[in-house]
DNA sequence: AATTATTAGTTGACAAAATCAACTAATAAT
DNA sequence: ATTATTAGTTGATTTTGTCAACTAATAATT
């Protein structure tokens, strides 16, 4: 990896502690788990959702996936939905209120990003939008010439409670 | 907030989500819990961790931290050092077992991002590098100029078990 | 200097969240 | 048709986190 690369790697793993939902700087109160936020944010990312879908990507079990998403129903945030094809699936989708529950949760984050933003000159930002387009579009290239995986994960990893291989 | 502003603060977002290690894709085994790979990623970007430093930035009372930090110690990825100028607090540090621990979690997505941009052309990188050294710089001012707070957070919240103001 | 208040962290008792293993119901394979 | 697999759920249990009360150290007040 040469230095300019590894440069760019150090700038954008800041970026993302500093302006990532991930620590949550105090956030996620509200009423709702760390668990059902992780889970609310793998549902707005995803138009489809089923529970395994939840269960892999915020690693963990089946059954849990179950627990957080009956709270979640509970607390009027996703609703279940049967899928049409396969009676077993369940897709599950947030609610307005889920949607705007999410969205007060990640304001704080989304406006000292924009802040940081609208502080840039104008020229600089088109340089950023520039490179930005690029990065992005390479790295969906290289996620859809990596095999007609899915979307993600190739990992294999415990998502069920009785050991997926 | 102008269109070109939104489409940044777009990409940006997509960014992190698909390389950030916060859902992580099955990640986070080995034997740790989610809540003590948080707070192992808090130590690491922390120069110096007090338990209340972890108890903000991953969102737990601070008994939390407390427990989180314990089982992390029995573990041997982190130790406790007394703080030479104040007896009562406690930096917690990562042991070399912690951090290595740390990299392999987060390998994948590393890696990852490093295929990524060494699939860009190299002008293209040079552009990106621009642009984000610029947006960093813009950030740093910003919060620097945000009043000597800190580091983050002039948000009030529940970090202690006894709700602090 | 002595007393009082505050702060950092810990602990016991308990609640919340996640796991494991066993299960149902639906689809796929033989 | 029968058997195997898959998606999701549930009961019993373990793990993780909270709350309130505590200790010990520092800071503030008189």
């Amino acid at each position: 990896m040469d230095e300019q690369t590894s440069q760019l790697s150090g700038i954008i793993e800041d970026m993302m502690y500093d302006f990532g939902t991930h620590n949550m700087n105090g956030n996620c109160c509200e009423n709702i788990s760390h668990g059902e936020f992780r889970a609310l944010r793998v549902m707005s990312r995803l138009d489809s959702c089923t529970m395994q879908d939840i269960a892999k990507n915020i690693a963990v079990t089946k059954s849990g996936a179950t627990r957080i998403v009956s709270r979640l129903e509970e607390k009027k945030l996703v609703r279940r939905v049967h899928d049409q094809n396969d009676a077993r699936v369940c897709c599950v989708q947030l609610s307005k209120e889920g949607k705007s529950l999410l969205s007060r949760i990640t304001e704080e984050s989304a406006n000292k990003m924009a802040a940081v933003l609208s502080a840039m000159a104008p020229d600089m930002r088109q340089i950023l939008l520039i490179g930005l387009r690029a990065f992005a579009e390479t790295a969906l290239n290289q996620t859809a010439s990596d095999d007609g995986q899915p979307k993600s994960s190739k990992v294999s990893l415990r998502i069920t409670d009785k050991k997926i291989s």
